[in-house]
DNA sequence: CTGATATGACTTGTATGGTAGTCATACTAG
DNA sequence: CTAGTATGACTACCATACAAGTCATATCAG
C-alpha cells in the first residue's frame, strides 16, 4: 500500500537521473523514514504501478536496497522490508564508530583546510538554531550534512560511503522517536569538540571525541527497545 | 574479449543461486584477477551473447559490480572497469583498517570461541605449508578465510561484508605482483600475533598487531607504482 | 582542404511477455 | 473428521523488443 507520504516524497525528489536511481532514493527514503514497516512485504508490480513505471527499474531498485540491507529479496516469494533487531544496530554502529574515529583522527592528523573548517563551524552554528527551534527533521540534515563534510574533508570518500550505508540502518531507529534521545544541545557540543580537537591537531582527542558522539545511541537503545519492543525482533538481548 | 581464463571461471563457478549473482561472481573474480584490464570496456550485449544468456541479468550484475566499485556504468556509452590508483588503494586500505583493528580489539575485548580459535590457528598451519611450497593462490584464499573466520567468529557480520567490499580494491594490487609484495612468512607471523593477542585478551596488543598486518601494503605500494606505472593512474603522488 | 552535418552502429535504459517456483485455500479420498 | 492433493493467485526471474542517447565516420557544402 502506498501511502501518500511516500507519494510525496516520489513528487519531491529531483528527478536527476535514470528511474531506478530515483525509485532508489525513494524508497531508501521511505524505509529509513518508516513509511514502510519492518517486515512489509513490497512487490514489483503493486510499486510500479503506484509510480506508473514498469517493473524492470523497480526490480533493479530492490536489488540495489538488498546491497543495502534495507530489503530482502526471496526469489519466488516476495520482497521485505527488513526487522530492526538489537544486532543490526550495534552491528551497524560498531562499523560506523570505526571508520568515523578513524576519519576524525585522519583529520587531526592532517589537518584541514580552512574553508571546510568555516562549513563545519557553519552547520554547528545552524544546529544551534534548529535545536533551539525544535526543527527535528532539518536537525537531522544538517547532523549527516556535518559528518559529510568532515569526512570528505579530509578526502576520505569511500570512507563516507560506508558510512552513509550503516548510517541507513541507524537513522531507521532515530526516526523511531525524536524526542527520547539525547539532547539536540549535547550533540551540537560534541561536534564542536570534534572540530574543536581537530583544528588543535590532536589526534588523539579528536579520536576520543567521535567516540563519545558514535557511543551516544548506545546509551538510548535499551529504552528504544523497551518503548517500541513491537519494532525490534529481538525484544530480549 | 573472452579469455579462456574467463570461460573458464564461469565452468567453475558452483552456478548456486540466479544467474545473475553467478554472473557477478564471475565478473568480480575475472576484475579482482585482472583477466579485464583497468579501463577495459564491457557490454551487456558482449558479456550475454559470451555466456549464452539474456542481457538483463547481465545488466543487473553491472549494477552491482557498480556498487562495489569495480565498474563505472556510464549511461548510453557504455560500461567500464574502474582504475587503480594510488589514491583508491590508500583509501581502501584506510576503512580496512579502521575495521579490522575495531574487530581485533572487539575478539580480544570478548573473547572467542575455542572453536574459532582452533580454526584460526589451523589456517595458520596450512598457511605455513602453503609458504614454504610457493602456493600463491592458495595462501590468498587462506589469507581470506583468516579475516573471515575472526570477523565472523566475533559476531561482526556487518563488518565483515565491508570488509569484503574495500579488499576487492587491495586484492586487484595483490593480484598485480605475487613475488614483490611482504614475505608469505612474515604475513603468517603477523596472523599469529593477532590470534595470540587475542587469546591473551589484551585489547591494545590485538589492535597493534592488526595495525602492523595492516599496513604492510604501504609498504610495497611505492615499489608497485613504479613497476607498474601503466597501470596506475596517478604515477605521481 | 576544411568544417558542418547526416548517418549508422554502437551503448544503456525501459517496457512487456512468458517461465518457474511458492503458498494459501479449497477440495477430495479415505 | 483428517490427510493428502489439486488449484489458482501470487512472487521474482529471465528473455526479448523497443526507445533514446552517444560517438565515430562518411559525406557534402563552402
Amino acid at each position: 500500500m502506498l501511502t501518500p507520504a511516500i507519494a510525496e516524497l516520489w513528487e519531491q525528489d529531483a528527478a536527476g537521473g535514470s528511474v531506478r536511481q530515483r525509485l532508489y532514493r525513494v524508497l531508501r527514503l521511505a524505509i529509513i523514514r518508516m513509511q514502510f514497516a519492518p517486515g512489509q512485504a513490497l512487490s514489483e508490480k503493486e510499486i510500479s504501478d503506484a509510480f506508473s513505471v514498469s517493473r524492470q527499474p523497480v526490480r533493479e531498485a530492490f536489488i540495489r536496497l538488498s546491497e543495502a540491507g534495507l530489503v530482502d529479496v526471496r526469489p519466488q516469494r516476495g520482497t521485505y522490508v527488513v526487522g530492526i533487531s538489537q544486532k543490526s544496530v550495534r552491528e551497524a554502529r560498531f562499523v560506523r564508530e570505526a571508520v568515523e574515529t578513524a576519519v576524525s583522527a585522519s583529520a587531526a592528523r592532517q589537518g584541514l583546510a580552512d574553508k571546510v573548517i568555516y562549513e563545519l563551524r557553519d552547520l554547528i552554528e545552524r544546529q544551534i538554531r534548529c535545536a533551539s527551534s525544535g526543527q527535528y527533521d532539518q536537525f537531522f540534515i544538517l547532523d549527516e550534512d556535518f559528518h559529510r563534510v568532515l569526512a570528505l574533508g579530509a578526502g576520505h570518500e569511500t570512507a563516507w560511503r560506508v558510512i552513509e550505508e550503516v548510517k541507513a540502518q541507524l537513522d531507521r531507529v532515530r526516526y523511531l522517536s525524536v524526542p527520547d534521545t539525547t539532547p539536540f544541545e549535547k550533540l551540537v557540543q560534541q561536534h564542536a569538540d570534534i572540530v574543536d580537537a581537530i583544528e588543535q591537531r590532536d589526534e588523539d582527542k579528536a579520536r576520543q571525541a567521535m567516540l563519545v558522539h558514535q557511543s551516544e545511541i548506545l546509551i538510548s537503545l535499551p529504552q528504544m527497545v523497551q518503548r517500541f519492543s513491537s519494532i525490534f525482533e529481538d525484544t530480549n538481548g
